[in-house]
DNA sequence: ATAGGCAACCGCCACT
DNA sequence: ACAGTGGCGGTTGCCT
């Protein structure tokens, strides 16, 4: 047992000429950097050349990797740090190994523009994946299998992850340290970044004009803080398109554009993510929890979890506190 | 588990 | 002509 899960904890970062460094980065920062609180069962750390000699990263380095492809093997998570071009060629050595990870029990990972990795090895056929908003149709058109979804930050299909442009990879990274250490490790790590632990919303709302209007965005974002610090009250969307003084058509128009979704839906997003957090970190009652997420009631609270994480609120706390203690 | 009521959502279009 | 706004009404989906 404590094998499968040294396994499931060794990290493997590809290396490949014409490295990506601020990708290479985000997956060092967060499981590469020591981090004595979290225990001493936190990550190990290895970097996986894919070609031989010395290879170069972008910025106009140069490095040498020590990895072997036996630690490929044994990994628990490998990370594609994205890729050269999406319109280089992936070597069939590199899919091949890719392939022999996953069968083997690794999760596979890919930031930005590695999803052309994982799909040229066939590992998203009949999956959900997303990448860098730029790459989305490139990707549909040239792997019609794959179920792209542009507007999330990061997709989980549990043994292969994607996500979205640069920094969305610190998203996913922290996702999946959410999802082997638990939300405190996960937050304490989003801390030490200076990030947040989740960002709401999809990447749709990077992708429109970036701040179509100073005064605007920011009476908005207080309006959204405003809704966070409250999420146990009820909301009208009436009431809080009167509070950034437009009407609710256009409230439903802004609302999308900002956050990537409509506003009820983000609502219970943030309603959902609460009673998330709060199964891990209290012993609350499903009713308390509920009430304190704004959720209508337990039914509710069971409904909509289940919709959302695939797992019924009892289960996941069953779940997390046998991971807790293991 | 299902039904109805009501708000949210969103396409359409006329109006600034 | 053009871009953004907001009202209308049909559909969707949440709650009881």
């Amino acid at each position: 047992m404590q094998h499968l899960i040294d396994k499931r904890r060794r990290v493997v970062v590809i290396a490949y000429d014409g490295l990506c460094t601020f990708e290479y980065g985000i997956a060092y920062e967060v499981f590469g950097l020591p981090r004595p609180e979290a225990g001493p069962d936190w990550y190990s750390f290895k970097t996986v050349p894919v070609e031989a000699g010395e290879l170069r990263a972008s910025g106009g380095l140069s490095f040498k990797a020590n990895g072997t492809l036996n630690d490929l093997y044994n990994a628990g998570l490998v990370i594609v740090p994205g890729w050269r071009g999406i319109d280089q060629p992936v070597p069939g050595e590199l899919c091949e190994s890719l392939r022999r990870a996953h069968k083997a029990g690794a999760r596979i990972v890919s930031i930005c523009s590695g999803v052309f990795v994982l799909a040229a090895a066939g590992l998203l056929d009949n999956r959900r994946a997303t990448t860098h908003w730029r790459f989305l149709r490139s990707l549909s058109e040239r792997h019609p299998t794959i179920k792209v979804e542009p507007n999330l930050l990061y997709t989980d299909e549990g043994d292969v992850l994607t996500s979205a442009g640069s920094s969305a990879g610190i998203d996913v990274c922290l996702h999946i340290v959410r999802t082997d250490f638990g939300t405190k490790i996960a937050n304490s790590v989003a801390r030490r970044l200076v990030m947040h632990s989740h960002r709401s919303g999809g990447q749709a709302q990077f992708i429109e004009q970036p701040v179509p209007n100073e005064h605007e965005s920011h009476r908005f974002s207080a309006v959204l803080d405003c809704i966070r610090a409250n999420i146990a009250a009820s909301f009208e969307i009436e009431e809080l398109a009167a509070q950034v003084g437009m009407s609710t058509r256009t409230f439903h128009r802004r609302f999308l554009a900002i956050t990537g979704m409509p506003p009820l839906k983000w609502i219970n997003e943030e309603r959902l993510r609460r009673a998330h957090d709060l199964l891990e970190t209290s012993t609350a009652s499903l009713e308390d929890i509920a009430a304190a997420s704004g959720l209508s009631g337990t039914e509710s609270l069971r409904y909509h979890f289940r919709r959302r994480f695939r797992v019924g609120p009892d289960e996941y706390r069953k779940r997390f506190a046998w991971r807790a203690t293991s």
